[in-house]
DNA sequence: TTTACAAATAGTCAATCTGACCATAATTTA
DNA sequence: TAAATTATGGTCAGATTGACTATTTGTAAA
C-alpha cells in the first residue's frame, strides 16, 4: 500500500495535486493525466504525487508536473488544501493543490515515468476522476472565475500577442457569459494594460486585428500608484 | 524530538499555525499564544499545533484554536500551506496555516493546557515569533489588505451593531490611509449591505450615530446578481 | 472589378459613480 | 448659552458605464 518509487524519502501523509487551466479554440481545458502505477494505474487524474524530504513543497509541485507531463516553467500558485479524514483510501493523506493557468499551444505534452499519457480535456467534458479530484476541479475553477475578474491573470492562457477579440473570447469562456464588445475593448483599453505590438493578425478571411500585449512591469506600476484591475 | 501530547495519533510532517486578526481601540491585532510545553516553552507564537488521524484538517485548526485560547465558534479560512525545507529545526514539518477576523471584545481569551498565556497583540508591536511565524503573519496582513477591498470580510472585526464611523476607522487601520468621510459613508451606504439599526450609539459625548448591522442574506442575493462588492 | 460579407474600430448619449469639497444638524460639556 | 465635536446632507465637475449606431478595412464570391 505504499508508494513505489520514492519509499523511502516521501512525506507518505502528504501529496501534491496540480490543477491547469489551458486555453484552446476558445474553450477552456484541464490538464489530466493516466497513471502507469500506483493504486489508481490507469485511471485519468489530475496531476500529482507525493513530497520528499529535501525539497520545498512549491518545488515538490513544479517536479512533479514537469515530470508527469512535461509542462515546464510555468507559475503554480497555491490553490487550498483538502483534508478531509476518508478522501483517501486505506491511509490518511492531505493533499496540496496548486493552480496554473497557461497557453496551452505553447507547450507539448509528454508524459513521463509514472504517467502513461497526458492530455487536455475540455472543463466540460471532465470524467469521473478518482479521490476528491472531481471537487478539487470545482472548487479551482470557481477560483479562476473569481480570481479574473479581480486579477489580469487571463493574460496567461493567451499567447504573447493576441487580439483584443481573443482575450474577449477568453472571458466569455470563463465567465459563461457574453460581453458587449465596443464596451469590453474601451474598458480595457483604458486601463493602459496592453500595449499594441505594431503588427496585425495572419491569415485571417476578414481585417485582420491589432495585435496587443499584456506588460508585467506597467501592470506593476499601476499597482502601486492604486490601480485594480476589474473586469 | 517527538510531540509529547499526541505522539501516538498525530501526522508527525504537518501542522497548523492560526493567524486571528482582532480590531480593538481603532487598531488592528493578531493573537499570539505562549507555549507552556515543546521546543518553543515559554515562547510567544502563532497558535497551532498538530492534525490528529481521526479529524479533518479545517477540525483540527478550530480544535486548536480553542483549546489553545478559548476562542470557538470562528470561520476559519485557509492562507497558505509554508513548506520551505528548513523552516522546522530538527525535522521536516509543513505547515498549514488558516486565517480568521473576528470582533475581539466578544471572546474573552482562555489559555488551554499547551498555552500558559495568549493576548492580543498591535499588528504593528508584534515581536520577533519561532519559525517562521513573522513571515506568516506578514503574508497573511497583506492577503486581509487585498481581500477586505474585494469582499464584505471587515464587518467580521466590528460589533454585530456598529457605526459608520466605526467601518470607517478599520478601514483605515488596515489599508493605512485616510478616508474622505462623506464620500466613503456615501459608497458603503448605496452598496444597499447595510440596515440601519432604529438605534442610536450611546454615552459618547457628541451627536450620536445610527447604528447599522450587515445583512449576509443581502449580500448573498445581491452577489446572485452579479454585485461585487468594491470599496 | 464590383459587390457582399465579416469583423475591426470609432463614436454617441443618458445615467451613474467618483473625488473634492462645503454646509448644516444634533448633542454634550464648559 | 456658547464652544466643541461629530453626524449627516449637498453640490458639482469629471470620469465611467451600458446600450447602442456608424464607419472602416479587409477577404472572397459574383
Amino acid at each position: 500500500m505504499r508508494q513505489v518509487r520514492f519509499t523511502e524519502d516521501t512525506i507518505d501523509a502528504l501529496s501534491i495535486d496540480c490543477l491547469i487551466f489551458g486555453f484552446r479554440n476558445s474553450e477552456l481545458d484541464v490538464l489530466l493525466i493516466k497513471h502507469a502505477e500506483g493504486i489508481i494505474k490507469g485511471r485519468w487524474a489530475l496531476p500529482g504525487g507525493w513530497i520528499q524530504y529535501n525539497e520545498s513543497v512549491d518545488n515538490a509541485a513544479s517536479r512533479l508536473l514537469t515530470s508527469l507531463t512535461g509542462v515546464s516553467n510555468i507559475y503554480l500558485e497555491q490553490l487550498r488544501v483538502f483534508g478531509e479524514v476518508n478522501r483517501y483510501p486505506g491511509k490518511r493523506v492531505i493533499t496540496i493543490t496548486y493552480f496554473a493557468l497557461i497557453n496551452a499551444d505553447n507547450y507539448s505534452l509528454n508524459p513521463g515515468f509514472t504517467a502513461s499519457d497526458a492530455k487536455w480535456v475540455n472543463i466540460h467534458d471532465v470524467p469521473r476522476l478518482p479521490y476528491d479530484h472531481n471537487k478539487i476541479l470545482q472548487y479551482g475553477f470557481k477560483h479562476l472565475r473569481h480570481k479574473v475578474s479581480h486579477e489580469p491573470i487571463g493574460f496567461n492562457l493567451l499567447p504573447k500577442k493576441f487580439t483584443l477579440h481573443q482575450i474577449q473570447k477568453l472571458y466569455e469562456a470563463i465567465m459563461e457569459t457574453e460581453l458587449d464588445k465596443p464596451n469590453f475593448r474601451r474598458k480595457l483599453l483604458n486601463m493602459n494594460l496592453l500595449v499594441p505590438c505594431d503588427e496585425k493578425q495572419r491569415d485571417v478571411s476578414h481585417r485582420a486585428a491589432n495585435l496587443y500585449r499584456f506588460d508585467k512591469k506597467i501592470y506593476k506600476d499601476l499597482m502601486e500608484s492604486g490601480f485594480t484591475f476589474e473586469l
